[in-house]
DNA sequence: CTGCGTGCAAATGGTTTGCATCCAC
DNA sequence: GTGGATGCAAACCATTTGCACGCAG
């Protein structure tokens, strides 16, 4: 595991991604410190905060925007489609493949274009059923 | 103009909407601030955030979100494609018809899916430069 | 040992909100 | 005239950061 992976392997680090990666919910960085903290009750936020984001510079998870506040962040760091729900924020994952949409050289508008999300948006079930 | 739009057309709404109409770029809100002052000197900050927000929610103009920081608006109300530059978080619209993925019913997961976003994700020429 | 990573707490910065006043209808 | 919209400033809250200590390599 120590097989050189250009950093440091702390515990929290460690832990951060193994719970970031047992789930398939899309947690917020706070979601994670509750989960983390049931393992190491000592852990900061702010180490939280600072792992997540080395995490997702290293390529090993991914962050998520949209227009909500805050960020959320998934252990699964290949991109794939997400549903999110436009009432709740809540994202999940889309199984299945959707065909990512080629862009035609002629208008990448000069960008290097190195991914593409695709990002269905909806109103999740539980929502549903909350506004009748 | 006075056609029933159901809302109160205030001078500051009417000309945060046409400023963001004007523009192809995607402001955030003290981008959009910005140009509102130019005209609308005395106008707050405050004033524009609810009217973004409200602007938005009634469907006549489209929050962005991503992973970076600020929110930015869209004038163009009509779902299209973005590129995002991962370096300096510029927003700029893709012109052409990517025709969006549909989503086979039996993944949606009991979401009600009302739109899809596609977001390519590049280096803009700008970062590229700069980066060498 | 070295210096990267952590815990803690304070600072930051974008966004929201309470309130008195204003003005679109 | 009346209630929605505004200006102002304070409050919020997610995220970031400075610092001294701790521990992985």
């Amino acid at each position: 595991m120590s097989t050189e992976m250009g950093f440091r392997l702390s515990k929290q680090r460690k832990v951060i991604l193994e719970e970031l990666r047992k789930v398939t919910s899309h947690p917020t960085a706070d979601e994670v410190y509750d989960m983390v903290r049931e393992i190491i009750p000592r852990i900061s936020l702010g180490t939280v905060y600072r792992n997540l984001e080395f995490l997702s510079s290293q390529g090993l998870v991914l962050k998520l925007g949209g227009p909500g506040t805050q960020k959320r962040f998934d252990g699964n760091p290949k991109p794939h489609p997400h549903i999110r729900c436009s009432v709740c924020s809540k994202i999940e994952d889309v199984m299945c493949e959707v065909d990512v949409p080629a862009l035609p050289e002629e208008y990448t508008r000069g960008f290097d274009i190195h991914n593409c999300n695709v990002e269905f948006v909806g109103i999740c079930p539980k929502c549903k059923t909350e506004m009748q």
